[in-house]
DNA sequence: TTTGGCACTCTGGTTGTAAGAGTGCTAATG
DNA sequence: CATTAGCACTCTTACAACCAGAGTGCCAAA
């Protein structure tokens, strides 16, 4: 008999079961016993019966008892086999989503459109929210200006994605007079419209290597003061994601351990290892979820993440996603967080799209 | 005998004692039998003799056993009088001022410094540091410009306080020129340069309601397109501090407990009150403790909140503080508080008064 | 194949007990 | 009169013993 089960699968029935049992002991959070299962399963089964496939299910290594005379609950190989086949996603009702969309809709930079969309993510499910900034060559350029400040000091300004706007101050060792900036700024306006950042870093390196007396003198000044326009802000990007709603961790009990939230706690500052993983999403669209150890990543053991990437102009440049306990509500996370990828991507996009 | 303690205050010999109970209390976290007591005060006093003045020391309401046969530990009073009259605060070694002053110089706008400035505060002290946003009064205005990005969007930049530069977006009803932008700009850099936020939006609502004929043109139009761009941003002001290192708290047992974090997280988040808590510190300058329930803010009953307020050109402009176990080494906190406190301000200052 | 029955195991709560820590009081001491 | 030693008392904590409850695995019967 288990080997017809190893063959094909499992039976149909004792793929019911499992299913009903992940789905009690996800509402629970108590190991399921046979008695339980046989009540909530409908099948008009005996317990002993249930007991029976109940055994061939921990063979099978999809469920697991934490002692001997518990319920079961199912091992990361049964929530896996559980989400893959079993899982039935809800439809979002309607009202969500106009919700998300009025709350996205109406920001106009991509700061505070990260910050709402990882915000809602942690609100709408209760656990944490995760938001990676978009990729940097993701930015394009659309225009710069210069605006002195002082003879030392001169303010830059720079609009990206038609909506976004960084400013720095720059410290040139050379003067520049006020016709000049301007005329440099006319001048990268015209040259680097629509490229990326990264791009342009390169040009602009590549030509100030470049023997001079090819390029004319306003060219010049302008790479001169472009080198410095663009330098990439800072030792270290400051901020690698968006991280929402923390604290609602606490409230489950399955992490709620001190210890436990030390570590996790500590690896969301930590940043690397997360960012490392979040970025292995970045390539593929759609859903992924990593089930407790199976991120490899260990202050991650207890907890699920359930990402999916967002694109702007249908390049992936960014992951978000949910971190939750083990036992979370699938079935309404995984639509949750496609939604919120989709629209996110969409709130960026709009921005470039709308009538200008 | 008690009452010439209560007349004259205490006993030396009491003070002493009281001193090394709260010392002791404070390094170990465990109520401190008169044994220890007796070892600890280097009186050459027995246990016994102890007693008694612990139980002195008791009847004043300045140290309470948690149960009979448990030590004494300090009562809210006990920390009082001990931080009015026993502390003696540890002067800082000057490589810590150094490293304050080395991490606050280089930064360049008011967010960093105070975002640096509260992550000081917890790293050194191992707490939650906090800093309040400047008061809006204090924001004073420097430039204007105006960058269209096409005929329905203008971008703003507005320069304040010398460094701070700040974006918005507005969307004009009535259509604006280049030229009259620019002319705008002029106007207002020239009419409003010096003043605070708070009394031009002040003005300008003044401006608008006047009776147009006596002004010119120019003045009307720049007055219309200023009253876009004075908006205060947003419905609500978003944050209204900086917090770092919320989750140092973890650390401490006496504080760890699940429902004790929820309750601590929920008020961080819910702000007002705490906000209210700090502005009461802003008046005066100096360094300003609540132990536990004198903060009269219930979430806070097992913390203590250090603060002090820092200043730009000599007003008190916000509050920052620490906010730990009422089981603080308050004689490096203080010091550390005040130090920050003063620094900020200084960082802030500096900006506006260096060469321009 | 399913089911009832039964012995077995493990957890969690309760109770009892003993050790340890610290107190308050009293009587003795310098 | 302040200080101290001694002692009975209280309270916490840890540990062991015990019991009820829940759930299992297996066997034999339907």
């Amino acid at each position: 008999m288990n080997e017809i089960y190893k063959l094909s699968g499992l039976n149909e029935r004792a793929q019911h079961l499992l299913k009903v049992l992940v789905e009690r002991y996800i509402s629970d959070g108590q190991p399921v016993g046979s008695r339980a299962l046989s009540r909530e399963a409908g099948l008009s089964l005996s317990p002993a019966t249930i007991r029976n496939v109940m055994a061939d299910l921990e063979d099978l290594g999809l469920i697991t008892a934490p002692h001997t005379s518990a319920g079961r609950m199912p091992t990361v190989s049964g929530y896996r086999f559980f989400i893959d086949s079993l899982l039935t996603v809800k439809p979002l009702q309607n009202e969500i989503i106009q919700q998300f969309q009025r709350d996205l809709e109406p920001l106009d930079n991509a700061g505070d459109i990260l910050e709402t969309a990882s915000r809602l993510l942690s609100d709408m499910t209760h656990m944490a929210g995760l938001v990676t900034l978009p990729r940097r060559e993701a930015v394009t350029f659309r225009m710069i200006e210069f605006l002195p400040l002082s003879e030392q000091r001169i303010l830059v300004i720079l609009v990206t994605n038609e909506q976004e706007v960084q400013n720095r101050i720059i410290h040139p060792t050379k003067q520049f007079s006020a016709s000049e900036l301007t005329s440099a700024a006319n001048y990268l306006n015209a040259v680097y419209a629509g490229k990326d950042l990264v791009t342009i870093r390169e040009c602009l390196l590549h030509e100030l290597q470049q023997t001079r007396e090819q390029m004319n003198q306003e060219a010049i000044r302008a790479t001169e003061i472009a080198d410095l326009a663009f330098q990439v802000r800072g030792p270290k990007r400051k901020k690698d994601f968006v991280l929402t709603g923390e604290m609602n961790l606490l409230d489950f009990d399955e992490l709620a351990s001190m210890e436990r939230m030390r570590i996790l706690f500590s690896a969301f500052r930590q940043k690397e290892d997360l960012v490392h993983l979040l970025d292995r999403c970045l390539e593929s669209s759609g859903v992924k979820i990593f089930i407790g150890e199976e991120s490899g990543y260990e202050p991650l053991e207890q907890c699920s993440l359930v990402t999916a990437s967002y694109a702007i102009d249908d390049h992936n440049v960014g992951v978000l996603g949910v971190i939750g306990p083990t036992r979370m509500k699938y079935e309404r996370v995984i639509p949750l967080v496609d939604l919120t990828a989709k629209l996110l991507g969409a709130a960026l996009n709009h921005k470039s799209l709308s009538p200008s």
